[in-house]
DNA sequence: ATCTATTTATAATC
DNA sequence: TGATTATAAATAGAT
């Protein structure tokens, strides 16, 4: 319904595929309203397109909830359910994660190590050692230039004191003229 | 779209609704399949008509279920209830932990010690040389254990081969005495 | 965005 | 119901 026909197939062109994703989402939203009040129908439409933005249709008679509920029992999935798995799924490989991180925490601590065989313990040496110079390397230069720093305001201190100093006796100076 | 014009608003003839119900419900499950394909886009369309029966289109690229998390995510509503929330909470607290014994970490291997200030950096030297400690003894122990272990075997060694020349030595004896 | 030639959807009819 | 057809509506491509 267009000036050509078009096949129903990806718009390869992304201005084109932006333009008429523009046009049938409005085209969409639309029927969805239409069935919805000629037919007292009740609608649920998501769209997402490819930029991420959000449209939706939600017949006014009924809420979103109220569809996914009948759609779990109409359709016999349960969407609550799934979501939870996927959850606890979540959890557990995070769990995992940790448990593994906590573990090379307590090796890296010297703990636990009763059961590393040689080799493992030839690893976690070179990695404390490696781990040690990297720190140690940063301590020296830390310090380097902490010192440079305190040098620097050792300096700057000379410097104000001598100021100070000209200044005290410029004051008294000018306290004999003014006052003695 | 047809021999006549309609207002929209609810057919009131309650088998010209059907008719159009069902006409509509084709077109628009063939409109969201099109926009889907066309322009990539996600689209989730539920319908119940007045008889209750339900139709779905989710686009092939995707679920209901991601659909839905997205809408959440984009629209602020929660579809879920508390429990999910429970559920989430604890990722987060878990992804904190995670992050920060990920942390622990790469300070431990030397990585990322730059905004450490002298004090944190002294601390981190110690565990080190602590953890190094440990690990030292412990290579130590497990090298003597395995010398020990090396000279008992070397003992049994040395036993099971006196055992075996004089095995070897009766044989020849029986041999000489029953076949020559 | 707006316009318009076409295609597509569909209301009325059979 | 299902098929047909005249017409309204949607929209592809152009401006």
């Amino acid at each position: 319904m267009g000036r050509g026909k078009i096949e129903i197939k990806r718009i390869e062109n992304s201005s084109n595929r932006q333009v008429t994703y523009s046009k049938r989402k409005n085209g969409i939203l639309k029927k969805a309203k239409e069935i919805s009040v000629l037919c007292d129908a009740q609608v649920s439409l998501i769209i997402f397109g490819a930029s991420g933005k959000m449209h939706e249709y939600i017949s006014p008679s009924t809420t979103l909830i109220d569809i996914l509920d009948r759609y779990q029992r109409a359709s016999g999935k349960t969407l609550w359910d799934a979501k939870h798995e996927n959850l606890s799924n979540e959890i557990d490989r995070l769990k995992k994660e940790n448990d593994s991180m906590q573990i090379e925490l307590r090796h890296l601590k010297g703990e636990d190590i009763t059961s590393l065989n040689y080799k493992e313990l030839m690893a976690l040496e070179d990695a404390l050692e490696n781990g040690l110079n990297g720190v140690r390397e940063k301590k020296v230069e830390v310090h380097r230039m902490f010192k440079r720093n305190g040098k620097i305001l050792e300096e700057q201190n000379k410097e104000l004191n001598f100021l100070l100093q000209h200044l005290a006796l410029e004051s008294v100076g000018n306290m004999h003229g003014q006052w003695i």
